[in-house]
DNA sequence: GTAAACGCTGGAGTGCACTCCAATGTCAAG
DNA sequence: CTTGACATTGGAGTGCACTCCAGCGTTTAC
């Protein structure tokens, strides 16, 4: 498929998928006019990685994900690894918003906001 | 307290403190001679704005929901309001990241990589 | 055959969140 | 009274993740 149909198709502009063609997030073979052709499997890949910058994770961390995953050997141990890793990440994500949400539920409980302005100011 | 014992007691550069003050996310008196004074009750909520920012809230967003809360007037029911808000975006987020470590759990559960190079590339 | 829609490139610009720097001022210790 | 650590400002620079644009070629519909 060619450019315009996987901006449709994922929701990113030509523009920001020809900026991760540059970067090396995604690639593409070229057809004998020079446009850009994308297989299907591009669109779970463009989609993990929407995900995942949502969620915190760089482009260049991203970039370095899908490199491993591909220079892996196929040794189901080695992708293992990668995938425990990323899931270790995320599940340290996790805590720290479990973290921060905790913190908020106190502080709701109390009358007292994030940044106590006149409460604690009398000695 | 000045600048540089804030900076030591926060793990935040002089710069980024200066930075923050000038986009409005911290305060500060100002002793005779020019320099900053801050109290000691910015210490819990520049900890609380490293903390959102790290999970993906953007200083703007947090300076304004610092704004909220010190212009909010002392209804409780207007606290809770933007306290329920913040814990409802917290959530979305932590659904978010459940579910992309769901997603990497079970990719990791097959062969199959982020990026299906070889793989469904047989007619 | 022509107009609209789509594609290409290179380069400039944007917004965010800082960081670095130079020039200058303040203050405590020796 | 100088030295050193700390403070001030304004402004420039950085890295990220795009976005926009000019100027051009290609494809598609009529």
């Amino acid at each position: 498929m060619r450019i315009g149909e996987l901006s449709e198709r994922t929701g990113l502009s030509r523009d920001a998928i020809r900026f991760y063609e540059r970067i090396g997030l995604v690639e593409s073979r070229r057809s004998p006019n020079g446009y850009r052709e994308f297989g299907e499997e591009v669109l779970p890949w463009l989609d993990y990685v929407r995900t995942a910058q949502r969620l915190g994770f760089s482009l260049a961390e991203i970039a370095r994900h899908g490199a491993e995953l591909r220079e892996a050997p196929d040794s189901a141990a080695a992708l293992s690894a990668l995938f425990a890793e990323r899931i270790a990440a995320v599940d340290a994500k996790l805590a720290e918003l479990s973290a921060l949400r905790a913190e908020l539920a106190a502080r709701a409980g109390t009358g007292c906001p994030l940044e106590p302005d006149r409460v604690s100011s009398r000695p």
